[in-house]
DNA sequence: CTTAGCACTCTACTCTTGACAATGCTAAAA
DNA sequence: TTTTAGCATTGTCAAGAGTAGAGTGCTAAG
């Protein structure tokens, strides 16, 4: 490829995104100071490569997945990071409220920014440990069963006290529980519990109190829930490529339909970028999808995702995403 | 209006919620076995009324919102109740879960069985009263602030204990934030904290302490938040009315936008029924919201709610919402 | 290697046309 | 007085024809 057709690439890239419209050799003839013949060339030259398309035989040209690729691991990964325009987004990051909300917050104004669908997947506490189990009476017949654990996640279950199950049982269980299951991993807490109840002491006490145990793991079960927060999908509505509204019912039920796992890429170190067919999930085959994954305290990933038209503003979104995942991972060095 | 008046108004909005087509005089000739020109007539008159339209001038007929309201009112709130049809949901009721998580569930199916978008608002806990706040350390540097109602909603938020604010500290104002503020409706913490701290003892331990005292504020906020359950958007798109991807956005765009306390009749007694213009805000004109209000044991209302088309399936719509409500009011006595 | 010129292709829009479904109205029948 | 048959009228919808315009590929000359 000459300095000319990467060049001619990169315009029609840029100004595709700018339009949404296929690009003519005419309207880079005028930028690149060159006859729109020898535009036509090079564009034909770029077509045979794969770099870009046709939507019809007479129409002008669109950049193909491969020349998005192209465009992105050429231009806008040797962007400097000096792009620290993004003052919107300090002001969030120094906020002094909650993790949870602080992340909630910058994919707000990620998706706000950016005119897209912004997810934040997880974390979870799968991996936390337990690190108390207690009981807060707060009727005469009514008790709340908090789970801590030693990340500071919390769940809870209120259960009714009957006269068959009294508050000084119910304290003892908890008590046993405790003993039992302080510094076990969420993970391991129903697999435990189970084994216990058939082999130890506290078989007798629970034997027939089985409303209670299954409180119980409901409650921690509660912590391996894959947390979602996903916001903007109504951004698509307004990209051109959703006019179509067959896209646009495909697009919105997979997002409805709990599929968020299969769009993210949670697996990815760094930044990863999914053009197009190379999302796993056939629904994305006309959507980019951005991750970005950081790690919390207890080993656990989590990640965040833009989801977006193939049109992208790849120079404005990558910069960003790199951003915000750099200063959400600094949140947790911090502690 | 004469008999066969109504029959034919009845048979129109039947007809026009299977088909979402208008309806000409000769279908319903073949049913009611009178002539195609008496049904025209009658017509004729049914529009004069002002219960059914025209969509152009030689096209069949349509209610208007006040032939659906007629429907409602005559046909389908005589209705008996005797529709326990619904054995599914029965199912949800019964389950040994988290009350939130029945009505989550109850949500859910409502809009599958009905393809419509359905809601859940609130309960907030506003009207709740502190039970206790406590303090969990978490690790040498970390301990976990837990706010606990009368109700057994939880609030937690996790702070970082500095060697400036020891834990044997953090204890003392925990207790007197204890004494303080346990009986103290949440509505009124923030305002009696904020006298306290001016006022009494505790202003000398908590001067400089404003970090922490922003956590306690912001843990009880949170209680107020509303909390909503929103699903089944994507259901709309397959409604005929919102193949106009105008109308879809309107609609999509007001429900990303955190209007749902405008959609949703928060104030009505009973079963509420908003038929397109009737409903406060213009992006519903197109669209019949049914709320459902319930009280909570605190005094709180919350509210179900369905959105669709005003052409909706009122006869087995209304008589499933109230079927939902009266569960849902139960499921609050019980205890 | 670049450019001018030209024939060619495809889209998008407009206009026309015909089939069809319903209506309103009138006059006759019940 | 109510119902019905008959018919002209009105509007929708889909298909087809025609036109303007944007863009291309190719060839031959600069």
């Amino acid at each position: 490829m000459t300095l000319r057709q990467e060049k001619i690439l990169k315009l029609i890239v840029d100004e595709y995104v700018k339009s949404a419209e296929p690009i003519g050799s005419k309207t880079l003839a005028e930028i690149l100071e060159v006859s729109s013949a020898t535009i036509r060339n090079d564009m034909s030259e770029l077509e045979d490569l794969g770099f870009i398309e046709k939507t019809h035989t007479s129409s002008g040209r669109v950049p193909s997945e491969k020349g998005y690729r192209y465009y992105i691991e050429t231009i806008v990964k040797n962007l400097d990071e000096e792009t620290n325009g993004f003052i919107e987004f300090e002001e969030i990051f120094d906020k002094d409220i909650a993790r949870d909300d602080i992340i909630k917050e910058a994919v707000n104004l990620l998706s706000e920014a950016t005119n897209c669908t912004a997810i934040s997947l997880g974390p979870n506490a799968y991996n936390s440990k337990v690190k108390k189990i207690q009981l807060v009476p707060i009727s005469s017949h009514q008790a709340l069963i908090l789970v801590i654990t030693n990340f500071g996640y919390v769940e809870s279950r209120q259960i009714n006290v009957s006269e068959i199950i009294d508050l000084e049982e119910l304290t003892k269980v908890i008590d046993l529980l405790n003993e039992m299951l302080v510094d076990t991993p969420i993970s391991k807490v129903s697999e435990k519990l189970h084994y216990e109840i058939q082999h130890s002491q506290i078989k007798e006490l629970l034997k027939y109190r089985e409303t209670i145990v299954d409180s119980f793991i409901e409650a921690f079960q509660r912590f391996a829930r894959s947390r979602y927060y996903l916001t903007g999908s109504s951004n698509m509505l307004y990209q051109p490529e959703f006019n179509d509204i067959q896209k646009l019912r495909e697009f919105l039920s997979t997002i409805d339909n709990n599929e968020i796992f299969k769009i993210v890429d949670q697996d990815s170190e760094g930044i990863s970028v999914k053009i197009g067919s190379e999302n796993q999930i056939t629904a994305m085959s006309d959507c980019t999808v951005i991750s970005s994954s950081y790690n919390t305290l207890d080993g656990e990933k989590a990640t965040i995702s833009l989801v977006g038209p193939k049109r992208m503003d790849y120079r404005k979104v990558i910069p960003l995403m790199k951003y915000i995942a750099k200063h959400i991972a600094k949140l947790y060095e911090e502690e």
